[in-house]
DNA sequence: CACCCTCGAGTTCC
DNA sequence: CTCGAGGGTG
């Protein structure tokens, strides 16, 4: 065999092998194999450099920089369709269109996603990829194919299979470039990590990646492209129907959408598209909707246009889950550590059902770092669909009137000025007589993790710090009906049903009940700061009671596991205060006095089935709470945390998981759901 | 010292 | 759920 039938061959089975591992995801050969045929086929280019043309896959690895992009004319509009929100809007489309021409009533539907990428162009000529375009202003477009070129999906010569149809002589195609959504969130840890800015979205960054000028840039970049339109075919013939189109340009190797249906029914196709909307998390891609299109073709084309759109399909939205609106001003709040925390005011907007006015900004580094300015659009999503927070701010908004933010210098609350401790992110207010924290001490106190006090909401412990009854946390246990009366009364009441007399009572059987939790609840329940639920534990294990627990030096404390240095000190510093002092007096005085120690910590277990195992939780059980399910595993001697690392054991899965469902399987995290749970047991 | 894991703190809406 | 920081380990 001669070297350049040998350079042929060689070519034509890196191509196949490609086309295998990028699209048809199903790869022959190992990736060391691979690299060892692309080698080759480069030491014969780098001898025979005349061989080298369009179609080598040696040019995937990115080539020169350019100073710019060329301009180009697409050979007909790439057109935009119309929108439909919601199942509605859609029948009404269909009725437009059966109105204007009958047929559309017999007429067959093809469904595809609509992916939020970037619409571009691909030239094949005899085969041969030599050009790829953006979508421009759908008229003019540039020229990006050097780009295109690493997107390791977009075949380079058509047929992939020698044995597919023989591809018109010119053939010009439309599809969407994307970023998975994994790949998204890789590239911005590492970016992260690196200490560089972040990006936005999976679209944007798509679009940022093939917009680069150094094609090595972009092949460092993991991007994918979906193909699903003929834009112009000379020399060849091609399907008229959607359908068929579709399969026609998998024969030929682009990959294509493996999620369309065809459907004899509009009903049906209705029906298809909103099942999406809701199992949208498991495609790899952001869809913004699913496209419905009128089969045939040339049906499709007799309808015309309404403005720009053809009449012959229609994009149905999904609701958005990301969304811009203007971000009004940025409060402070203040939490019972002192920690200031800005927050978003934002206009309010709809994401994904509800209507958010508030955003966390995580903290006053975040604010510098995105340079969010008040005025600004912003990139509002919530989180794990619930928790909204703010992305950063549309550069391409800005008027010139947005502010930049100042930094707090004094505490909201009380202003007296804040603090900035060394290398902290977080701003303080160290004021202790500050009234925001006092509030917030007090709720910390009676939650559900702490004291468990219930029937002490936010407005009724305002209400009696308003009053001066309570000035410390202590001076729940001296609340007498009288000052909860008053309390109860002053705060505007939204449910009349239960009269004052029946909620204080029941306040005051609650306040009574919460002197028997146990000594670890207690010390969690001061909010002291670093000793949270765990340590708290920790500490009340090693300790009889609150005055031996007051005594112990910064250095006794660090001797115990999982205390370090800073927690140790802070608890010293805590029970060092004369205010603080004064306050486990007062509790003890009120007959608040848990007994700790090692023997009264360990709960009798139920066995040990579970040793050694650690669990993670996530979403709603089937029968049990979450504290059912923690309480259940520890009483077997097992371990519950909150986030999957790959020490986790099971991630213990229940109804609409969030992302950790996710991470543990990216960590091959063994996954099991309540009843396995039980049976792990025996 | 660099890494991974765990813990703490604050958070939005219905 | 998120981020930042503390604690422990190789």
């Amino acid at each position: 065999m001669s070297t350049k039938t040998h350079y042929e061959d060689l070519k034509q089975q890196i191509h196949e092998h490609n086309y295998r591992y990028h699209v048809l995801d199903a790869p022959i050969v190992s990736d060391l194999e691979f690299d060892r045929l692309l080698n080759e086929l480069k030491q014969i280019e780098a001898e025979h450099p005349d061989w080298i043309t369009a179609d080598s896959p040696t040019l995937r690895a990115g080539a020169k920089p350019a100073d710019r992009f060329i301009k180009v004319t697409h050979p007909a509009p790439i057109l935009s369709l119309g929108n439909a929100f919601g199942a509605d809007d859609a029948r009404g489309w269909f009725e437009r269109v059966c109105r204007i021409d009958d047929r559309v009533e017999r007429a067959r539907f093809v469904v595809e996603p609509k992916i939020d990428g970037l619409s571009v162009v691909l030239h094949y000529h005899d085969g041969i990829f030599v050009q790829g375009a953006t979508r421009g202003n759908g008229e003019i477009g540039e020229d990006i194919t050097a780009n295109l070129r690493t997107v390791k999906s977009i075949p380079l010569r058509i047929p992939v299979d020698e044995k597919g149809p023989k591809p018109p002589k010119v053939l010009v195609i439309r599809g969407e470039a994307y970023m998975p959504i994994k790949e998204f969130e890789k590239l911005n840890r590492k970016r992260a990590e690196e200490g560089k800015p972040t990006y936005l979205n999976p679209r944007n960054t798509a679009a940022g990646s093939l917009r680069m000028l150094d094609p090595a840039e972009t092949a460092s970049r993991v991007l994918k492209l979906l193909v699903y339109q003929i834009v112009h075919c000379e020399g060849g013939k091609i399907p008229t129907s959607q359908w068929e189109l579709l399969e026609y340009l998998k024969a030929l190797g682009f990959p294509i959408t493996d999620i369309a249906r065809r459907f004899d029914d509009f009903e049906d196709a209705v029906a298809y598209t909103e099942s999406w909307d809701k199992n949208r998390d498991e495609l790899e891609y952001e869809a913004d909707g699913m496209v419905i299109k009128i089969d045939d073709l040339n049906l499709a084309k007799d309808l015309g246009f309404v403005g720009k759109d053809p009449r012959g399909a229609i994009a149905f939205k999904f609701p958005a889950r990301e969304v811009t609106t203007k971000l009004l001003d940025i409060k402070i709040n203040v939490g019972r550590t002192g920690m200031l925390i800005p927050n978003a005011v934002l206009e309010p907007v709809e994401i994904g059902g509800v209507i958010v006015m508030r955003a966390t900004l995580h903290n006053f580094d975040y604010i510098v770092q995105k340079d969010i300015r008040i005025g600004d659009r912003v990139l509002v999503k919530r989180a794990g669909e619930v928790i909204p927070y703010v992305i950063g701010p549309v550069l391409g908004a800005r008027t010139g009137k947005e502010k930049k933010y100042k930094l707090p210098t004094n505490c909201p609350s009380c202003g007296q000025p804040v603090e900035r401790l060394d290398d902290e992110v977080a701003f303080y207010c160290v004021n202790a007589a500050c009234p925001a924290q006092l509030v917030r001490n007090v709720e910390h106190f009676v939650s559900r993790g702490a004291m468990d006090i219930v029937g002490m909401g936010t407005r009724i412990v305002e209400k009696l710090i308003e009053t001066g009854k309570v000035k410390d946390i202590a001076d729940i246990y001296y609340l007498k009906r009288a000052d909860i009366l008053e309390a109860v009364t002053k705060k505007e009441r939204k449910t009349e049903k239960e009269p004052p007399g029946k909620i204080a009572e029941n306040l005051l059987a609650s306040i009574e009940a919460s002197k028997s939790r146990p000594l670890a609840r207690l010390v969690a329940a001061l909010g002291i700061r670093g000793a949270g639920e765990v340590s708290a534990a920790d500490l009340a294990s090693h300790f009889a009671d609150l005055d031996v627990l007051s005594k112990a030096s910064a250095e006794t404390l660090q001797q115990i596991a999982g205390i370090g240095p800073s927690v140790a000190e802070s608890v010293a510093e805590w029970f060092s205060r004369p205010v603080n002092k004064n306050v486990i007096k007062k509790l003890k005085a009120a007959g608040v006095w848990p007994q700790g120690g090692s023997s009264a910590n360990a709960k009798s277990r139920a066995s040990n089935a579970l040793e050694g195992k650690t669990f993670v939780i996530t979403g709603t059980l089937p029968t049990w709470s979450r504290d059912d399910a923690k309480e259940f595993i520890e009483s077997h001697g097992g371990k519950v945390t909150d986030s999957v690392s790959k020490k986790t054991s099971y991630l213990v899965l229940g109804e609409a998981p969030g992302s950790k469902y996710e991470k543990a399987k990216s960590l091959g995290v063994k996954i099991i759901g309540e009843e396995a749970l039980k049976k792990l047991v025996g």
